[in-house]
Formats: structure tokens, sequence, C-alpha cells
RNA sequence: GCGAGGGUGGCGGAAUUGGUAGACGCGCUAGACUUAGGAUCUAGUAUCGAAAGGUGUGGGGGUUCGAGUCCCCCCUCUCGUACCA
């Protein structure tokens, strides 16, 4: 009889849940094992293959574990709150809790048919006030630590849509998802976590927890802790500003040609501010005086910019700048006061300077006093230096510094940080003073520079960093060599940054030093000389948790007028998330329209007071739902701390690669938080983590709006959910996933149905027969001897497998097993048992229905999973007697040979020169040497 | 660009420490049983060759008695990341 699925599922699905076999004591914690998928967001669409290849090996290796004796804790919930839901409800007009409910419904359905062993009295949603009110408890607790601040920060902003996105609805041109308008940045006032608090300990912790490599670094990474120098420079004009700079280079330092600042910087606006532009006659008739003899003289470099930047970074040139506009709008930046030194005046020979160049020419060949004197009766000044007129080369400098500020703030995070787009940027007029010698270099605003690392200023090296340098190409700004690229001439023109290290060079009294030596010897000066100090930077970034949104968690926060930010107090708690509320966006928060919510008194005067209108980022939901899951009901707190010290951290972690950064990092700052505050007793949450590999369909990721998803639903209804959830095992590696393909399932399902036979045949055998534990190999028949060896064999094959979630090859090891068993008719009733029992077990935990229903064809009274079995295995049965010992000549084989296991080697030298095929070919050739591997190989080289 | 992981028959994929490459399954071929076969069973199936024997794990080089496995260079695919100073 064909294997009769949908009776067999039926029964034992029942069974289980009449028993309730798959409820956890969790007071028992001999062998406690908690297991954890990450739980499903519920939405409208239907579980997908990606669903059940997610959750059903999971479950089978929860399964193993529980017929091994552990008590196995495996949880379901639903990470309810979301924006999805939300957008579902704009669209539509559903409210989100309504549909919420009705797809945790229909999902709970589905997620049965699957026939995991979840025990749903453990069940949890997110979108509850008993859950939501802990995250607002938490949030106080975080608060009330320091570790939630409220700071202004840019979000994205659709113009048309009226609403905040997340960074993932900004689709890579920089376009709303959903309606294609530019995103824009906006500055908001928002929520933070101070995860970076946590920075040193999350880093730390990675060395401690069994989770795959590419994930430890990927956190690595993304926290990016960076050792460096922290360098002061200088603003010309501003002695009370300065400009810090985060470096790696300090040992470059001599190479700062330009310094840059990042567009959002509040220092940004005061150079701008400071860099008034006059109109000529608001100057002094001094100044005016001097400038009119500029111009007529001729003194006016119109393409000079350059080469002015040439002489401020070359030369430590104090100069006084005024900027000016004239008559005729153009804009001019007077310098005076340069220094007529020779340097210069041999310097300036070298560039195009057409003006002061004919004045020169004049006197180059004279000594520099005759140069003084020349220069100042041409130019009719009483200084002798040199005061030189820039004319900018935009008429509205000021307004282009506002305009790329503008600009930049058009551009969303990924746009700005795109490194495929060409280099912007603008010189805002004002000069920086290098500490290190003095120099004055060029401050420009450009978007490469991240207000969001480090100070979001950055000393420029051109020549030694690749960023710089294609910077200063692009703007004409000079490229100086400080580091000696060994083997290289010190004259010889950089084609390319050079960013490793090498010899110090153009660095004053640091000349000669290695540079790797010479960060620490440059570090050690500028603190000695008050101008810069070791630093250490991190990547990571707070979490910023408010979201514009209605679908979430409120904020326990009140605003007084009087008493300012207020914590909600812990009996007022939960703030509860009211359901009238018009959630299509209007511009601001949706709780913002709702004017009960909103207005509230002041839990400290008494006042009136308003709510926090933002609610929070989702992913706080989970980052401590796993505690949760141990008594859902709990009301004296987050959760049950007894519970949670016996059984967090969790064993065992199943979920995406996608939440690498985010949600797994989250739960860990949480799970340390919640350690800090005595919650729990345990560093890390998750011990152990495996990833599941995507399944793709025709190499495209499958989603709904692709249209693309695949659906198990056929598939069950022609074959049984065992037969899938084996299929889907059997596919491939489970962390690699594949593309999905339906060819094979055909041949699981033979093996189902031959197995299903086998134990038909065999039915109410152990009814007759009593169980062997252990056979004597010497009285078993050769058949029985095989099978016994071969099932022994397989037990310990398959552990191993089901162990490490190598599934594929444990589904495979079961076939093997099976085909070994056509013989089985010629065993004993003992031997039959004997195998099938442990097929029987063995199939327990990859198609559970099916196991239940043959390990009770058996004869057996008790289910599988109501009483746990599993077999040891018999080690003499494991040892081979007879091995195949190859024989090669030169490392070609030649011939085979079956002998006893650890034959010596004279013996198997005689036998393998008695080959006809090895004397073919060595006759006549010299032997070099002969090789024996034991058991294994004999190799004959010749020549 | 950078980081990580892959590339093995017609296909999905096996191969502890270097030691018989292709387990298991799909597909295919032949046969058996059948009124029938998209059921089941049996046998075969890397490739060239009639055979002997060659050749074969993306390409090239190297180490070794012996390399899918180790080392160097290159090609290619997938994932992650995006100017982090």
């Amino acid at each position: 009889m064909k294997y009769p699925f949908t009776e067999v599922e039926k029964k034992w699905k029942k069974r289980w849940e009449d028993n309730k076999t798959y409820k956890t004591d969790l007071t028992n914690l001999e062998k406690a094992l908690y297991t954890l998928v990450m739980f499903i967001y519920p939405s409208g669409s239907k579980l997908h293959i990606g669903h059940w290849y997610n959750y059903a090996p999971t479950d089978s290796w929860a399964r193993y574990k529980k017929l091994r004796g552990y008590n196995v804790f495996e949880p379901m919930g639903y990470d309810a709150f979301g924006l999805p839901a939300e957008n579902y409800a704009i669209k539509t007009g559903i409210h989100p809790q309504d549909s919420t409910f009705q797809n945790i419904d229909d999902i709970r359905e589905q997620l049965k048919t699957m026939g995991c062993m979840y025990d749903w009295d453990a069940e949890l949603m997110t979108c509850v006030p008993e859950y939501y009110k802990w995250n607002q408890w938490l949030f106080i607790e975080l608060y009330k630590k320091g570790l939630a601040y409220r700071k202004n920060a840019p979000v994205n902003w659709c113009p048309s849509c009226q609403t905040v996105l997340a960074n993932e609805q900004v689709q890579s041109s920089g376009t709303c998802e959903r309606c294609d308008t530019m995103v824009e940045r906006k500055n908001l006032t928002q929520w933070f976590f101070k995860i970076t608090d946590y920075a040193d300990e999350l880093l730390d912790g990675l060395k401690t927890i069994d989770w795959p490599e590419k994930t430890k670094t990927m956190q690595e990474n993304w926290i990016g802790k960076s050792f460096g120098t922290e360098v002061k420079f200088g603003v010309v004009g501003h002695q009370d500003k300065e400009i810090r700079v985060f470096t790696t280079r300090p040992d470059t330092l001599f190479g700062v040609t330009y310094v840059v600042l990042a567009p959002e910087l509040d220092l940004v606006q005061e150079l701008k501010q400071s860099n008034k532009i006059f109109s000529k006659d608001q100057l002094s008739k001094d100044k005016q005086t001097l400038i009119s003899k500029l111009q007529t003289n001729n003194v006016l470099m119109e393409e000079t910019t350059r080469d002015l930047r040439q002489f401020h970074s070359n030369n430590s040139i104090k100069t006084e700048q005024t900027n000016f506009i004239d008559d005729s709008n153009n804009i001019y930046y007077l310098y005076e006061n340069f220094p007529l030194t020779q340097d210069l005046l041999s310097e300036v020979f070298e560039y195009p300077l057409t003006t002061i160049r004919s004045i020169l020419k004049i006197v180059a060949n004279n000594n520099y006093e005759d140069i003084k004197n020349k220069f100042k009766k041409r130019t009719n000044r009483i200084n002798t230096d040199l005061a030189v007129l820039e004319k900018c080369e935009n008429k509205k400098q000021s307004r282009r510094i506002s305009n790329y500020i503008k600009k930049s703030s058009h551009l969303s995070e990924i746009e700005r940080t795109s490194t495929v787009k060409e280099k912007t940027g603008v010189f805002t007029g004002a000069f920086a003073i290098n500490p290190v010698n003095g120099e004055k270099v060029p401050i420009w605003i450009a978007d490469y520079a991240l207000a969001t690392y480090g100070t979001g200023s950055v000393m420029a090296v051109p020549a030694h960093d690749e960023r710089d340098f294609e910077f200063a190409i692009k703007f004409n700004l000079p490229i100086r060599k400080v580091i000696l690229e060994q083997g290289t001439d010190e004259n010889a023109e950089l084609t390319e940054a050079f960013t490793n290290s090498g010899i110090m060079i153009n660095s004053a009294q640091f000349n000669g030093t290695d540079s790797v030596e010479g960060k620490s010897t440059i570090t050690d000066w500028l603190s000695e000389n008050n101008n810069g100090e070791k630093k250490i930077n991190y990547r990571l970034r707070d979490w910023l948790i408010s979201r514009q949104r209605y679908w979430g968690t409120p904020i326990p926060i009140i605003y007084c007028d009087k008493c300012g930010e207020v914590t909600v107090p812990e009996e007022q708690l939960p703030v509860k998330l009211p359901y009238d509320v018009n959630f299509k966006h209007d511009g601001a928060s949706p709780l913002a329209g709702n004017v009960e919510f909103v207005n509230t008194t002041c839990p400290k005067c008494g006042g009136h007071a308003t709510r926090d209108v933002d609610t929070m980022d989702t992913f706080m939901d989970s980052s401590w739902y796993y505690l949760r899951y141990l008594n859902p009901k709990f009301s004296d707190g987050m959760f049950d701390t007894k519970l949670g010290d016996d059984w967090t951290p969790v064993d065992m972690y199943v979920g995406g690669a996608e939440h690498a950064t985010m949600h797994l990092l989250y739960a860990r700052f949480i799970h340390k938080f919640l350690r800090d505050i005595g919650l729990v007793n345990s560093d890390e949450p998750f011990k152990r983590l495996i990833h599941q590999g995507t399944i793709t369909n025709n190499g495209a990721k499958m989603s709904k709006s692709k249209g693309n998803v695949v659906n198990p639903g056929s598939f069950i209804e022609e074959y049984g959910s065992d037969v899938f959830r084996m299929y889907l095992m059997f596919m491939g590696p489970y962390e690699l996933g594949g593309d999905w393909s339906d060819k094979g399932i055909v041949g699981v399902d033979r093996f189902v149905q031959r197995a299903y036979t086998l134990f038909e045949n065999n039915e109410n055998l152990g009814k007759t027969v009593s169980a062997t534990i252990k056979f004597e190999m010497d009285k078993l028949s050769p058949i029985e001897k095989s099978i016994y060896q071969l099932v022994n064999k397989t037990l310990a094959k398959f552990e191993n497998e089901i162990d490490n979630f190598r599934f594929n090859t444990a589904v495979a090891s079961l076939m093997e097993l099976n085909n070994g068993l056509k013989e089985l008719s010629e065993c004993s009733n003992e031997m039959k048992l004997f195998a099938l029992e442990r097929f029987a077990v063995m199939l327990g935990p990859l198609a559970p229905h099916m196991a239940e229903e043959c390990w009770s064809m058996l004869g057996n009274e008790k289910g599988l999973y109501d009483n746990p079995i599993w077999y040891d295995i018999d080690e003499n049965a494991l040892v081979q007697e007879s091995v195949t010992i190859v024989v090669q000549v030169n490392g070609k084989v030649r011939a085979k040979m079956d002998l006893q296991l650890d034959t010596d080697e004279a013996k198997v030298k005689e036998l393998a020169w008695s080959d006809d095929k090895v004397k073919n070919h060595t006759d006549g050739k010299i032997i070099v040497k002969e090789i024996y591997i034991k058991n294994k190989i004999y190799n004959i080289v010749v020549r």
C-alpha cells in the first residue's frame, strides 16, 4: 500500500496535541536545550517554501535532540509590529491590528501543517500590550542609565508621500519605493540607544560564541574599531576655533595639503559666516586704495586659485584675508601680508602667474633686496610684503557653499556614500593650520567626509590616501609625497596614492623614520605639544529607534512645558497604542493626530503635557523575545528571571544571514544591558548560531512583489509534509540554500514508499520477537552480519550529520540503509526488529509523522516522541575486518586487493607484485621506491 | 573597490587528516512484470576508445610517491559591504 500520508499525518498531529507531547517542562533542567528559530513576520501571504526551509530542518534538529533525551524547548511566535501592515492599511483601509491578528490566525494554522514540535503554550506576539509594555519598561531602564537620549538626526523623507521611509524603502537610485520621488534627508529630533557604549564588549564577546565566522566578521567590521590619532588644526583668523581630525595615519601629517569638513558640521556654517563677503565700499579706505592699486597695476590674477593654494600649502604663509564683492558682482579674495621671501619668489617663478611673473621677470636675476625695491616701486606699496587679489572663480561663492550643503542633504545616505560617484566639494575660503609645521591649508567641504564618523573632519593627504588623491586631482590641489615607497625615486611623480608603509620624507625632523614607527613618534610629539592625542574610533553608530509610524510600541515619554522630558511612571505602563488613529500619512507621526493620546498630564507636576508620538523600531521587540517565550504570560516583569537564568543563552539559534548586523547585534546589546541591570546572568543571548541558505527561484530571491514565490501547497497535497520537508533537506547543504527545483522530490517519495513497505511487511514484529540490543557477530550469517554492520554504521554517520546541520547527507545515509535492507527478509526476526527499530527512530527527526506510524507498526504502544528513544552504537560493528588496498604505479591505480585489516607490509608487497597489471606497468623499469600506507595504498614508483 | 564563500558528470550534490573522485538522488539506457505505464523491480550510466589504455574536480604553474583537498598567479559566479579618514 502506498504510504497514506493524509491519514497518518492527521492521526499523529492529533495524538501529539492530545498528549501535549511538545509541552516543555521548564522546571526540568536536566539536559535542558533551547532551540530557537527567528520568529515569523505575520504578513498576508502564505508560508512559502523559504519558511519551510528555515523551520522544518531546524525542527528536525530539535527532534533529534529530543529523541536523544534532551528536554527541548522549541517555541514559535510572531514579530507582529512593523511597516508592511501599516502600508497595507494605507492601501486598503484595513486596520493593522485587524489584519495582523487575522494573519496570525492563518499563519498559525499553516505552521501546524508542518508538524513541528512547537510548544504552543509558549506562543507570543509582540503587538499586544502585555508584550510591548516591557519594551517601554526597558526603554525607561535604558533612559535611567543614560543609554537612551534624544538628538537631531536625519531621516529619509519622501516629500510626495509626506512620510518617513526606512533605509530599505529607499531604492538604490535614491527614490521612494512607492512613488519614485527623490527622497530627501530631513532632520528630526529622535531617540537613540547608546549601543556605542557597549562597542568594545560587543566586539570581545564575539570570541566566546559559536557563530559562523562570516557573521562574526561582519559584526566586527560593523563595529569597526580603529586605532588612530586625533589632531587639532587651528583655523586662520579664528583663534578660538579648532578643527579636530581623526586619522589612522599620523605619519603622513606633513603631507596634508587641505582639510575636508562634512557639509553638515556646524563649523561649516560658522566659517561661512565668518568669511563674510563685504561690498567694496564697506572696506577701509586703505584697503580700497590698495585694491585699486592692485587692479590698476594689473596685479590681478584671473586664474590663480590653484597657484595661490600652492603658495599657501607649500609655504608657511600667514596672510590676512578679506573677501569682497565689487560693483560688477565679482567676488574677490584679498590676501595681504604675503611675506616676500626668497622662497616665495623662486616658487612663484615656477607657476604661470602671468602678472606676477611679468613683474618678477624684470628682477629675476637680481638679488633679494633689489627685488624688494623694485616690487615696492612697481606697486607703490609702502609695505614691502606682497598683497594679491584673487578673483573668485564663481561669482556666487557663498551661495555656492550653501547650495552644496543643500544638495548633499538631498542625497540619500546610500547615494552619498556610493564610491562610484565622482567626488564633489567646494572651497570654503578659509584656511586651517597644520600643527606640525604651522602650514596653512585650505578648508574644503565635501560629502566624502561623513559627519557621522570620527569628528566629521578629515586631514587630506592626497599622496597617501586614495580618496584624497582622487579629490586633489579633480580640484587641482597639491599632492605632496611624505612616505617613500621602498625602491622608488623620491622625485618621481605619483600616479596613484601610495597607502602602504615606507620611509618618511619631507617631514622635517621626522625624515628617515619608518612610517609605522612614525605613527607613534608623531602622536607622541603631538601629545607633548598639546596638539593631539591617541584616539580609538568606532564605525558603529548609536541605534536610532524612533519611527514616525503608527504600528509599533509607543515611546513612554511625556513632554511637559515646565518639567521638560519626563518618563511615564511604571504603574502607568503600558502606554497603549490607540486603535483609532488616522494612520494615513499627513506629514507627521500618525499618533500626533490622536488628540486623546497626545494630550496628557505631567506625571511630575500634574500640568498639561504631551506624549511622544513616535513608536519604536521593531528590532526592539526582537531583542528580548527569546526571554519572553519562557513565560509569555508573566506579569511581574519583562520575563521570569529564574527561567531566564535557567534557559538562556539559547543553545541553538537559526535564522537568515541578513540579520547579521542588525537584529543579532541589537539583541546582544540588549542582553548585555539586561545583565547589567541584573535580569540575566549570561553575557550572550545566543550560544550557537546557524544561518539557513536562501532558496531562490531561477536565481532570483523569492518575494511577493516579484510574484515568484513558490508555495508548498501542491507538494504537500501530492506527497505529504514529511516528504516535502525531507526533500528540502536533501536538496543540498543547509547553509547554502540554492535554486528551487522540484525535479528530485520523486526520489524522496520513492524512498518513503519503499521504507513504508518494509515496515508494512514486518507489521507487529515487535509483538512476537523481543528486542535485541547487541549481537555476537560471529554467530550471524553473512547477510545478517553485513546488515548489522550497516545499521550501526548508519547510526554513527546519522548522528554526526544531524548534529552539524548536514541534513542532505543524513537523508542520503538513510537511503543507503534502506537500499541495504533489501535482503532483510533473509535475516532472523531478531535482526529484522533490530534494524527496523533503529530505522524508524532515525526516520523520527526527518519524517516525524511517518516515523511515528512505522514505529507503531512494529507493535509499539507508546509514541516515539511521548517516550523518546535513541539507540547506542555497537562499536565492534564499526570495525572493518577487511579493507581494500589500492595498488598504484606512479600514483595511478593499477589494482585493488581486498585484504584483512592490518595485513603486514611483506604480504601486501607480495600480492601487489603478483598482479598482472602491476607487472605490465613496471616491467623493464627501474624501481625508485615503494610506499605503503597501512590499510590504504601501496604505491610503486618506477622510472 | 574591499571582505567572505563557491566553481566537481546531462542535473542537485558526496568525498574526516593529502591516499580508490563522482556517495545518495534526479534524469537517461536496457531488461523484467504488465492490457497499459508518468507504477514497481533488476542492471547499467564521468569521458574518449572496439580493447589495451588514455583523459578528467574553472584555467595556468608549483610542492608531493600521491592533490578536488596544500602553495602562487589568473578567470568566473554568489553573498555581504559601500568613500569609516
